[in-house]
DNA sequence: TATTTTTGTGAGTGATTGCTCACTATTTAA
DNA sequence: TTAAATAGTGAGCAATCACTCACAAAAATA
């Protein structure tokens, strides 16, 4: 990957996050990248090639994340590592991760399947701690720290600090 | 409002929820109306007054649906009904939530405080019913309602009678 | 070094965009 | 009944869109 295939992927991402897919033209991120439309199409073969580029990237980010909670042994420990990670989401990477939730409303890019690993595993510790209904345990437990991701990446979020004691309270840390 | 005006509304929120605002042209919103492109201009200045139309009856229809849990007295009820929100979303008006929520995603039209009358209700009836930390509570019940529309509104969520009996179990009913 | 391959440019393409405007049809009010 | 106001049309506008292509510079390979 060349330093200028890194500044089209860079610009592009910062534009699809903040401005929107179908808002943000070829030539704005040209400019942004500080490079000819062109080498855009040249190394991304179209504006959707640039999106997938940027979508498999994230596929492999989202692995990376979740692999030491897959790892783990220990069913609390599970519990969490689980209820920390949006709140460890750092500042730099705010835009990818804004851009991979926006991508979630759209039909062509919704693959609600990204997160099933770490559904399967909370549903293993719930499962282990003795709770009446795993699975339901498990799908709630990822639809808040989604939900909390979400509303940390709008901006939304205060008392961060708080929100994080009382969710762990709440699995009983 | 005229019948045309309705159909053009109609329309434009359908293609909006569907495919994005930005990648609905005016032209495409006439032709499903069917009615010329320029009408749209006349009765809605500009495409963002279209959008514009859509939001400020999105803000009545929030109302509407939030005002009989704000009246109610009994802080069991005021759960109650707030769980069971989501789960009475009409399949006829689809179009218009997920548009409602995909908005929450665009910059100029993110505004988090459209739901703070229900969460002031909630974290009154949890302070009512002696939780430890009502404000809390009240945040995350309504991130989960939000996220159970959410997966609700993509068409991700299975089992959903199973899962609204685990909330309500979770919530003491 | 010579040659092939890859990287990069920028002017140019037809199609589509949001929007205007001169015009007609219909409704409302005097 | 006439006049004024409103509703509706559709051709046409400049601007922008995603994308192509002939060409040049640089890098890799021989």
């Amino acid at each position: 990957m060349t330093d200028k295939q890194e500044k089209i992927l860079q610009a592009a991402l910062e534009l699809f996050s903040n401005e929107g897919y179908n808002a943000t033209s070829t030539s704005k991120i040209g400019k942004k990248a500080g490079v000819s439309e062109g080498l855009i199409f040249r190394h991304f073969t179209n504006k959707q090639g640039l999106l997938n580029a940027i979508i498999k990237d994230a596929e492999s980010r989202i692995g990376e994340i979740i692999m030491p909670i897959i790892g783990e042994t220990d069913p609390k420990t599970v519990l969490r590592k689980t209820i920390e990670l949006p709140f460890d989401i750092k500042e730099s990477e705010f835009d990818f991760w804004r851009l991979q939730f926006k991508l979630k409303w759209e039909i062509a890019n919704n693959n609600p399947q990204k997160m099933q690993p770490l559904i399967d595993k909370l549903s293993w510790a719930f499962n282990v701690l003795q709770y009446e209904n795993p699975n339901l345990e498990a799908i709630l437990l990822n639809q808040i720290i989604e939900s909390i991701s979400s509303e940390i990446l709008k901006g939304n979020l205060k008392q961060q600090e708080d929100y994080k004691s009382f969710l762990l309270l709440k699995y009983k840390f």
